[in-house]
DNA sequence: ACCCTCATGTAACTTGTTACATGATTGA
DNA sequence: TCAATCATGTAACAAGTTACATGAGGGT
């Protein structure tokens, strides 16, 4: 399925930029649904540049080094279009070893359970203040097609996701 | 992290059973938050029968058909019993291409973006139903401490997550 | 006879992570 | 001058998927 191919060209398609850039990119909004370190983002560059879907300049930064900046090529474009519109099968749903301790908690007392119920839930919600931060520095609901509204949807939805999650806690640390 | 080898170490310490019967296990109740073919299922039994955390018996069904039924020894059961206790860092959000799709929503048409997420709706639907109808055949809330609460806990927390992506998806189709 | 489910495995490949490796730029 | 960040890559490994391969059991 090549779904990193995808989250690149996307990036690309909006703008020009490093591999650097695109590893940053993945650690902030994209975050949210996507992933992926440097090390599997370098290689994927240079197969997607082989494959002539997007290609790069080199750019000197101060007096020495090298920077790669690529860009979307034509015929990246047409493929990236293409791909959006595929309303593919659900995807299997998502792994979560939280979850998988909760299922096996027959094996642990109540205080250990507890304990471990309440540290999940800190963390949770130290995630959801940080992402209903972000979306607070929206001034207004951006408009739909504004490369915005795709931001601001996915935001929301992690944010919607984090919340069902510590509902969800919530209601196991009250059967205790 | 191994998190296969502990799903079928809690698998295991339920009852014994075989590497399909384990496989049916994931394509089930934990299909939810975890899963696993037979073809990565069968060579970490045979690891962990060589680590000597779980064993077999092979029993005969009918005539000839040997099967090996597996189950947990003393070392698995305190490694296991370790495991669960751990309060890890949260993971790295899970990966979605339909979100994925979504943020990169510029590149298509009202149309387009409207046929994709009704077709999302109605394939997230179908699944909700699906799990909630699961959930209605418990006749009560199981105790904790039951092997059946993690069951009806996990399934509560399939059930809130698939109910948090449809507000979604409904938001979503309200802005168009 | 035929088909579905039960039952167990291996091989090749893709995807993703961790570690190794190097060096320049910028601001305090 | 020192540390954080910018910048690019490779190697080894772990995890997961798809395809290949085989055959028995049970019900119609």
């Amino acid at each position: 399925m090549r779904v990193l191919k995808y989250a690149i060209l996307g990036l690309l398609n909006r703008h020009p930029m490093t591999g650097y850039d695109i590893s940053k990119e993945f650690d902030r909004d994209l975050m949210n649904f996507w992933h992926a370190k440097h090390s599997q983002i370098y290689p994927e560059l240079k197969r997607l540049t082989e494959e002539g879907l997007i290609k790069y300049e080199v750019q000197i930064s101060g007096e020495v080094l090298e920077k790669k900046v690529y860009s979307i090529t034509k015929e990246g474009i047409t493929d990236l279009a293409q791909w959006l519109l595929i309303a593919e099968e659900l995807e299997p749903t998502p792994k979560d070893v939280f979850r998988l301790r909760m299922y096996f908690s027959e094996n642990m007392n109540q205080n250990q359970l507890k304990a471990l119920i309440k540290d999940q839930y800190e963390k949770r919600f130290a995630k959801y203040q940080f992402l209903k931060q972000r979306l607070d520095e929206y001034s207004h609901e951006p408009l739909i097609g504004s490369v915005e509204f795709g931001d601001y949807m996915v935001l929301l939805s992690a944010i919607m996701r984090e919340n069902a999650y510590l509902d969800w806690l919530k209601i196991c640390l009250s059967k205790l």
